[in-house]
DNA sequence: TTTGGATTGTAGCATGTGCTACATACCATC
DNA sequence: GATGGTATGTAGCACATGCTACAATCCAAA
């Protein structure tokens, strides 16, 4: 019980540092930045984390955690055709305003690409959490749940790339998910 | 033609400074270390490029023009069946051979989702491009062969993503290319 | 009150970064 | 041969990077 307000302070802190990586992007989430944005120096980061990877690491986990909660709070799609529950998910990730995550979702998947092992954990437990939740929130009665969920997941993700092409990304997106 | 042999050597320099970047990832692709890739010094890239994003932006270039023609020449899956088209496109796309191609691909799609426009313009080229490969290698007489392309392009830039997450991502790939 | 660990500030180091100033060398044209 | 633009080497600058040495402060236990 000490350590509690300790334990609190450091993790608004977290957080603020979550914020400044979600606002500004991985790649250039360095201490200095990091320790300003959390109201501390680089000089403590580094005494409580080790390092920058071992901070870097502890975001991006807290970061993965607020998708999870965020998805895990979503309401699912009052569909009960796969490709319209599909469509109706890739609407939303593709929205403006969840913009920030994408980005930083994008930058760990580039990072686990070139074989970096803890993003590719955290992709990997975020792409099976996502995975889930769609299969939990299938119509019911799906015959395949655990394919089908797989192959939403799919193109879900396939129109956050798109997503990123601009105009040209919008109307293939528009394309992809319209098809009768 | 006086400055042909010139051209040359900026060509193979331009070719090595585009594998280095393959190799080690467009994020830490700076100037010494391209310049020793070229054979070259970090003063004269910055002479003919004029600064480090004006190189960036030509390496870029080169990657995606490689990509696009790797498409170009790749033979069309021999099927009828649009789905068995993505599985047979996402299989080679996902296959560890073009790893580094795929990693600097999602770091281009990393950078363009953190709104850099040169890089949002490289990604819709090269996703129009692909658009365009399928469609036209799309079965004759598939209805909707723009639509039908697109969603074919989701579901294998989503395989590409879900191949990043490891041995949990090939599980995902094989079951959403092997839904009944 | 003393002790000893946890915490934090100050200052810096070695290296890497993009880029520049300056002085050459080169090489076609006059 | 003189000239003037193009190309290139040498050296460095100002700044950012991750991290550390050292000293001070705090605070609970003895």
């Amino acid at each position: 019980m000490a350590d509690q307000p300790t334990a609190d302070r450091r993790q608004t802190e977290e957080a603020r540092m979550a914020d400044h990586v979600l606002a500004h992007g991985l790649p250039v989430a360095t201490l200095r930045p990091l320790a300003a944005a959390a109201g501390t120096s680089d000089r403590m980061l580094i005494y409580r984390y080790g390092s920058k990877e071992a901070l870097v690491a502890r975001l991006a986990e807290i970061l993965a955690d607020r998708l999870t909660v965020l998805l895990d709070a979503a309401p699912a799609p009052a569909t009960d055709v796969p490709e319209a529950f599909a469509a109706d998910m890739a609407a939303r990730l593709t929205h403006a305003a969840v913009a920030p995550y994408r980005a930083v979702w994008l930058e760990l998947v580039a990072i686990a690409a070139r074989g970096n092992p803890a993003a590719e954990a955290a992709v990997a437990r975020i792409l099976t959490h996502f995975a889930g939740w769609i299969n939990q929130h299938l119509p019911p009665g799906t015959p395949f749940p655990d394919a089908t969920a797989a192959r939403i997941l799919a193109m879900i993700e396939g129109a956050v790339i798109l997503s990123t092409a601009g105009a040209k990304g919008q109307t293939l997106i528009l394309h992809a998910f319209n098809t009768p």
